[in-house]
DNA sequence: GTCTATATTTTGATAGAC
DNA sequence: GTCTATCAAAATATAGAC
């Protein structure tokens, strides 16, 4: 095989965590999915933990950097803003991050929450930024709160999974974003006739 | 005792799948917080699935029944709208329907998911026509698409959670909430001077 | 580095006494 | 109705051969 037992292993444990979360994904699941033994798992890491940690943190990077390639891609701020509401999602797959925050084992551990609290905070902050661009180039009433602003429309992005995966059906999340568009748009300083 | 065994056993069974979802709770778990022993939980329910899912009905009719007290409480249709986004939550708990959505166990299982999914459907429904009432009367931009601003506003209810849990503070919720009733004021026919 | 065998604990449930 | 065994399977490792 091209790739290392270790980076299988990652990779196997990504995606179980993905589907399953962290708690009900066996170590013995992601050997299965990785095609390597008990021995294999245990040779490359102390436990499962680490192992999760290390696919936790593969998946957060991976995450940042596609949100990073559209908001500081092209177009004017508010164009980059409407284009992270508009871009392409595995929605009933949901957010491998933010599904972690419904894991007990994972919120109990310190170690484990860290990636999940980064990667949060990175993507508000990030947003932030852009809500301020577009605020001060005036394509975004001049009132709004950049934080609080952020922290809507990235609420929005994971609550619409989580009433897409209820509902079985992705309408629930094009809906959500499709009303933060029209919202964004009547906060516009120059309403469009 | 005054609650039978049958009643403390559902109630128990609420508080873990809150806590800790479904896959991570035992029935071992629930009778020690009841005060029941294996014999009483099996004699009342035939397994966990079937405790569980009493429990998830009676916590999706109380959660129905407080929203629909906003919702349908006193004041004006858009009124009632920002009291739904900011009546007051258990923020770092999170939703005891929404959290559902992430464990695997329920989402695999038709049963176990009905009443999440009616849930989140009354929700939207409900929100819907508020928001269609809100247009109505003038207090709302009448190019509000009434589905898709309730997917919007239950979006950022359920993901406020998410964006709090992750950070371990209410501060995302708050701030999410804020941002989408500043939207909300920024769509309204004659902007407040 | 990887394998197989074994150990310990927990899970979800059944059996049968009271 | 409730209790106390008991059970088969799984989860999470460890041990030691190769």
């Amino acid at each position: 095989m091209r790739e290392t037992a270790e980076a299988r292993l990652i990779e196997s444990a990504q995606e179980l965590l993905w589907e399953r979360g962290y708690a009900a994904t066996s170590p013995k699941a992601i050997q299965r999915r990785a095609g390597a033994g008990q021995g294999s798992m245990y040779h490359h890491f102390p436990g499962k933990a680490d192992l999760a940690l290390a696919a936790m943190r593969r998946s957060a990077g991976q995450l940042r950097e596609s949100a990073d390639e559209v908001l500081s891609g092209p177009g004017d701020p508010y164009q980059r803003l409407c284009a992270y509401l508009r871009c392409q999602r595995d929605v009933l797959r949901g957010c491998r991050i933010g599904r972690m925050t419904a894991d007990p084992e994972v919120m109990a551990s310190p170690a484990l929450r860290e990636p999940v609290a980064a990667t949060f905070a990175w993507l508000q902050g990030r947003l932030a930024e852009v809500i301020a661009q577009a605020r001060d180039a005036g394509t975004l009433a001049a009132d709004l709160d950049p934080a609080a602003t952020a922290a809507t429309i990235a609420a929005v992005v994971q609550g619409g999974y989580v009433l897409a995966r209820a509902a079985g059906s992705e309408e629930p999340f094009e809906q959500a974003t499709a009303g933060a568009l029209a919202l964004l748009a009547a906060a516009r300083p120059q309403e469009p006739e």
